[in-house]
DNA sequence: CATGAATGAGAGTTCATTCAT
DNA sequence: AATGAATGAACTCTCATTCAT
């Protein structure tokens, strides 16, 4: 009979819907009450399951806040690619416009998971995102701007870390300032300005665009900021070769 | 007669003595463990006292830890004054170049405890830096650049918010990023470049195009081209020197 | 079928048994070491369970004792009034001496207890008898005074209270005295003799004079209890004589 | 000079003066906290002294509670004689009135640390009143019914510790009645009727009035005055034994 | 002799984890 | 497999007592 087939099947289901409840659960309690503050007791109630069945998916809290940790990660990472996927947009400016956008809204809407994910790194030595995560979350960037200087409308001469450096660090801290609204101005921001200044900026400082005035301004500094580079990358060299 | 002033000054310098030597324990150890992971017993240790000792000097854990981030993020504001105050440079641009370097210095140093500042906000409502000491500390950069302004050596138009998040936005990234070594191309970075690629943006973004001096050097773009292949060439020949 | 509800009634029995194991357990520990002195380690021990169980029973040291005073005021009460129920005497006195030797037993049995109240009230703000539990237990006297007072067998002019201070009061300080032997005498008491010496001043004081055959009974339990007390007396005085 | 000598007294004179200043202090804090909720530093604040220095009169808290409750109780002994030394009525009623009233207004005056004092008992085997500091006040009472039975105006077979608990349960419960206002009728209580109550009970129960020829019964008031009579009898001669 | 800063044992309480049901 | 009562180690904080000044 089907009657072991299908309830395996539904088993199955049902074990990885539990699944999901549980990380949910997980999620929302410690979001809200940071790794040590979250206790299993709430989780499970949360969860709408006992305690010890927790331990029977994860082995440990450290486990649970692990697993937690690579769902998020790897969905943002989903997503990202997503809007990558669906955007209108084909020239990079346009989709880097929509991934600022998104990035800028996904840290609002997780700035206290991301805060936990990076303390966690600190100070729970068992209990650490694999970087790993973390790089394949930048990775959209990443092949967003190698695409954007294989199209000739970024500057074959722009370094792929230091506009990352500064896409992501210039959102994240405006996520941050949004959230806190710590400006003196105390003018309640927005996320639009902060995305259309982040495009603006990129435009102009790393689009090969006709505006040759201020190409021509960046270009001692640059000159400058190259020759540092290069002769930090040939010192690295060197060593590396020495100490093979 | 001075014999006994001397002693009271002696006694009162004694007690700050250990007040410094408890809060130099307690974050040494709130750093390597996050505050729920820190144990009094171990700070205690640390500063060579009895535990009961901890709180004839500070009400509570939690008060502790305060005096401990109070401590920290003054400091960090005395610094980067001192910073604008000795620095030689008397234009923006020099002196900005000073306070990113001060800045990102600080920030690699601390890292783990800047971490923990903010992973603190989130978690424990009774442990939060009030963020007036950050206001404090960000208020040196904000005065530099509405200086910057009056001089004007910058836009008149550009917006303080924006360039704020975009300075310690980047920087702190970098930091991060040059803390985890996340970057793909696992080149060990250094911290003149950041610093440099950060004065080079705000010059070309914020700067006044007027500086004639900069502008209309022809053959320089040319050179930086140049550069650039070069430096192209030599990251490649890293990569496959890593990967092999 | 019944295999479920006959274990969920068994649980819940089990856990009603492991209550009153730690209310005994706990009571013992009070009385012996007082609060403050009392440890939930040793009431733990006693009671056979872990420290931690107590807490899932018991919000805190301070609840567990408020159950146990409740309890034993519950008790008490509860005691008092089966005794009203089962006494053979229909008449006032009768009754009165009922409740008299019963509280003069309940009082020496439980006097560390009742002190172990009394000194809460005092010195532990959270933890004080509510004293609606007292006046419960002091509420079957009442009763028992004013359905005298109907029947004929008080005087109507007797006043509750001061009935009520003489009866508890010369009850508990014989008690105490008992239980202190602090009599210069040193005579040994016994329970008997108060109870009747407590019923004979009753009668003599609050009983109508007009029932002759009261009188003439008074009379003779007067010489029952004089009897009682000089047999009690010599042999008393035997055994100093043949002990010395 | 006298510079030795009278500072030599000035000194013994300090030093109990500081000793009374403590102990003072000490009852203060012990009343309103209990024994263990009582702290040294609070006492030594409240005695405006080092901490350190309690400890140089009394080798340890309980020995200083120890000397508290040896001064309340000797203090309390010393009013009643007074009393009974200062009263203007020479008969025993008349005094016992005296006495009642005192004793009454002492016990509410000083209910809390009556309560400890039996507390203490109880908990704290190191901390008790001597009992014999107890007798002593007893003994107040003691003397001036047995001079009540010397000279008539008391029944020659009433026994004295009877009485004795009569007196003191009486007014003790009805002093914690008072404090409580725990009888039902929530009438507030006065000091004066229970005094005169105490009294007319005596004078009803243990005086010898007319009253006993009143009584009527001829024959059985005989044989209990015979037997009383025995009764007394022995008891001296129990008390002889025991005193040799 | 007086002080009060320093001590550290020991208290109540929490909570991740286990395991009998 | 699921439960949740039970556990007890480990935590923060208190406070009587000591002792260098």
């Amino acid at each position: 009979m089907a009657s072991k087939a299908v309830p395996a099947e539904t088993q199955r289901a049902k074990l990885e819907r539990k699944e999901g409840v549980i990380l949910a659960a997980a999620r929302a309690i410690f979001v809200d009450h940071g790794f040590d503050g979250a206790r299993m007791q709430e989780i499970a109630r949360r969860a709408g399951i006992g305690e010890g069945t927790i331990y029977s998916y994860y082995e440990s809290k450290a486990e649970l806040m692990l697993a937690v940790l690579e769902q998020f990660w790897d969905g943002l990472t989903r997503e990202a690619e997503d809007v990558m996927v669906s955007v209108q947009a084909t020239d990079f400016f346009g989709r880097l416009e929509a991934l600022a956008a998104y990035h800028l809204a996904a840290v609002i809407r997780n700035s206290d998971f991301i805060n936990l994910t990076f303390a966690l790194r600190r100070n729970n030595s068992e209990v650490s995102v694999s970087r790993d995560h973390l790089r394949q979350y930048v990775a959209v960037f990443d092949e967003l701007f190698l695409r954007g200087q294989d199209r000739g409308e970024l500057r074959p001469d722009a370094i792929l870390w230091q506009a990352r450096d500064i896409f992501y660090g210039s959102l994240e801290y405006s996520a941050r300032s949004i959230e806190m609204t710590i400006d003196a101005e105390r003018i309640p921001r927005e996320q639009g300005p902060v995305v259309d200044q982040m495009v603006a900026l990129f435009r102009s400082h790393y689009g090969t665009g006709d505006s040759a005035v201020a190409t021509g301004t960046a270009g001692l500094a640059g000159v400058e900021t190259r020759l540092d580079q290069l002769t930090a990358q040939i010192e690295t060299l060197n060593e590396r070769l020495s100490g093979a």
